[in-house]
DNA sequence: ATAAGATACGGAGAGAGTCCCCGGTTTGCA
DNA sequence: TGCAAACCGGGGACTCTCTCCGTATCTTAT
């Protein structure tokens, strides 16, 4: 990742160009979009494209980056401005809908939570993780989340959440229903 | 389906052991599994395979027609023999064993509970969703849980409980705890 | 400004798969 | 025994992945 030298000017503005791309195609066509064609869609050629990001995990990866850490900024806005509960169920909300309106993402936060495959996805994993576990500890501090659940268990059952609205058809009425019924089968008792 | 002749013999030993050999094969492979490979297996040429199996579906479709009915049984057994709720919570980790052991049964179930899919999976779906409400509805009769849930949301909630445990490893353990982190939110209140 | 060297590009092509059809051959039933 | 029904498996038309190496492009030192 970090260079000895800085990248070639071409070589970055390839490597831009194949991330919005392709960000834009797994949204489109899933996890599975061919990569080939996204590299076809970007312009350059397919050695190209392996070049920079020598798996798919690797570019749906970097795809998605940002809009993870946004999440990971998006959990302290919403700990500042509503109770650690609240904070908790809409954040849970946020997450949900991005996994399903973006259908590359799903694989991606899903992967994120299994137990074997953390090694391939450090920096994703890492920041959805430690955000997760700032709510949810602070809402069991509150009284507002049983105590004995925890934060991984909390993100793999949003998933879940995700995967039960998608059957649905994934409207966000849906996702907001069904995790309610989440969230109130996840208060201290 | 219901031939105007009967089949003839060869024709049935085919049919049977396709059947019996895609079950493994989507069991072990996933919903994806090789047709060819499959047809291969059996001891038939793929031509075999595809007259009588036009499509994947039909075929996923096909393998676990039994033990699809097999679950449909067993909700009236379980009817039988526990108070209504608890009848419905067993019965739903069965399903979600089922999902969860046999890899294949998960998208065959997924799509039989999606708004849009149904139309490929009559039988399946009927079976399924039949279950499903009569031990919803007997739950609800006792006020085991609560009245404004639709029995094909409880099999969608399910079928998010198993991809949550999914992602945990698949293990046994963690489909009770997370159903019954579901049912807590299930209940009459 | 320019030339040399380092770096990155492109896209053909091999390999692996999938789906499905076809036409010669075998099998079973009456 | 005859013929309809079913079989077999090769092969075509696709799609996708990933590598290789000749060529093009950028950078830097002069």
């Amino acid at each position: 990742m970090t260079q000895s030298r800085p990248m070639r000017a071409d070589a970055r503005r390839n490597y831009e160009r194949l991330l919005k791309v392709a960000a834009e195609a797994f949204a489109e066509h899933g996890e599975n979009a061919s990569l080939d064609d996204i590299a076809k869609r970007a312009g350059v050629g397919s050695g190209t494209l392996y070049r920079h990001f020598p798996t798919r995990q690797a570019l749906l990866e970097a795809a998605y980056l940002d809009r993870i850490e946004a999440l990971g900024v998006r959990a302290d806005e919403l700990a500042g401005e509503l109770p650690p509960g609240e904070a908790l169920t809409e954040w849970l909300y946020e997450l949900a809908v991005g996994t399903l309106q973006v259908r590359g993402m799903k694989a991606l936060l899903g992967s994120a939570v299994t137990q074997s495959g953390a090694a391939a996805l450090t920096v994703c994993g890492d920041v959805v993780k430690g955000a997760v576990a700032r709510l949810v500890e602070a809402a069991q501090a509150e009284g507002a989340l049983r105590g004995d659940v925890a934060p991984i268990e909390v993100l793999r059952l949003a998933h879940g959440v995700a995967s039960a609205a998608e059957l649905a058809g994934a409207g966000e009425p849906e996702i907001r229903r069904y995790l309610g019924l989440l969230r109130e089968g996840l208060r201290a008792g």
